[in-house]
DNA sequence: GTTTAAATCAAACGACCGTTTGAATAGTAG
DNA sequence: CTACTATTCAAACGGTCGTTTGATTTAAAC
């Protein structure tokens, strides 16, 4: 090799995998994608991926590592501003949405991290092997936002507020995923007589929908817009 | 060979083939599903697969075949019947919804249907060989309830009113997949401090989320229960 | 009984998988 | 230079998969 200064030849192969992996992860499936996929798109050996991680489960465990505790904490942050912006009183669904949703959709339209985000609607639907991963690192943020959405609702019997909350997590899948786009579609299908929506999804559209779906059947969903005490 | 009384030897084999493969590639997917596994279940020769199916993948059609159709002429018949009770005017969205959910409910909630019905939600999560058949099948009934749809909200344009059909599809993809629920967790997390909703989640829950969800923004998501012109 | 087709069976085939091994190479410090 | 560690490499291992084969059993028809 060419020694250039600039490059490190250990993190130089090991991100590469990293970002083959998660990026022919996101396109095909965990299972789908073997490891000597992954090594021969990044160029490398196929024994790296268990020099470098151990096996293809430490690879997975990497792939998610790297990125899944940013975008959580990027959530719960952006709830916390919200209540300390509120006090005692209880944060707007329509905010509480947003803290939730942005950082998921500000991710998906990032280069770097697009990928990533289609893999988490991945394992979202299929957690497989990533299911204790999920379920212990997703558990404290989803019970901060149940609590606030509790706090917000308090006409909502608390398994309401749970089932809401799901729905939301449905409403999210699908916008990682995006089945029926154009980009996901064969090519027969997409060009044709089928015109399904292909722009992206703006945050104000599906924080607008889960906001109203959230509070339907409470005072707050009667009303609309700004409102005092 | 036929008409000996009690049991059918051709279609026993086959449809006790159909039924285990149906119930394990709902709780393992289908690819983490092998032959040997479903055979051996059925009691079955492996070898059985391909004399009556042809291949696994001809086994994965007729899975699908079985109750996919009669799945969605529900869901249509169900529309159609609203749209000739409400002749010229628009059918109100959560006739809609209804139309459209009621039919996957009831149907998760049928012994002989509801693994059908978590491994829709498993291929609509990740399509894989499925695509090409979901996409044909699903093209139509899709279209007749965006068409719904947008009659019934005509201040949306067509693009907020696919966005917000996707998002229906999540939700619905939600319920059928029931992630996070007592039943798909393991033991230590489920019973502990993690008190998710457990019971069936009501088909009112569901429709009413979704109806607030698309009216969000129009005239009718102001406007609450029963309202003339 | 004999014939004939449907159905089942044990056994094997080739392909791909994750993993392991041990030697070859690169880079660095003494 | 030598010595040593870090990294890469080709090759193979054992296992599982979907599939195929050819013989065997079943059961209705003649």
């Amino acid at each position: 090799m060419e020694a250039t200064g600039t490059t490190n030849p250990r993190t130089d192969t090991r991100d590469l995998l990293l970002d083959t992996a998660e990026r022919l992860f996101a396109e095909h499936g965990i299972d789908a994608t073997s490891l000597r996929t992954i090594t021969s798109e990044a160029a490398a050996n196929l024994a790296a991926v268990h020099y470098h991680f151990g096996s293809k489960d430490g690879l997975i465990q990497e792939v998610f590592a790297r990125r899944f505790d940013p975008l959580n904490e990027d959530r719960l942050q952006r709830l916390i501003a919200r209540e300390q912006e509120h006090g005692e009183r209880p944060v707007p669904v329509n905010e509480i949405e947003e803290a939730f949703i942005a950082p998921a959709l500000k991710r998906l339209r990032q280069p770097e991290s697009r990928h990533f985000m289609k893999l988490m609607g991945r394992v979202f639907g299929d957690p497989g092997k990533m299911h204790d991963f999920i379920q212990y690192r997703f558990h404290d943020i989803a019970r901060r936002f149940i609590e606030a959405l509790a706090k917000a609702l308090p006409e909502l019997e608390h398994n309401e507020v749970l089932r809401r909350f799901k729905f939301m997590l449905g409403v999210m899948f699908i916008v990682l995923m995006d089945p029926m786009s154009q980009e996901n579609l064969p090519d027969n299908l997409a060009s044709s007589h089928c015109d399904l929506v292909s722009d992206e999804t703006p945050l104000s559209s599906v924080v607008s929908f889960l906001s109203a779906g959230m509070k339907s059947g409470t005072d707050a969903g009667l009303q609309v817009g700004t409102h005092k005490s």
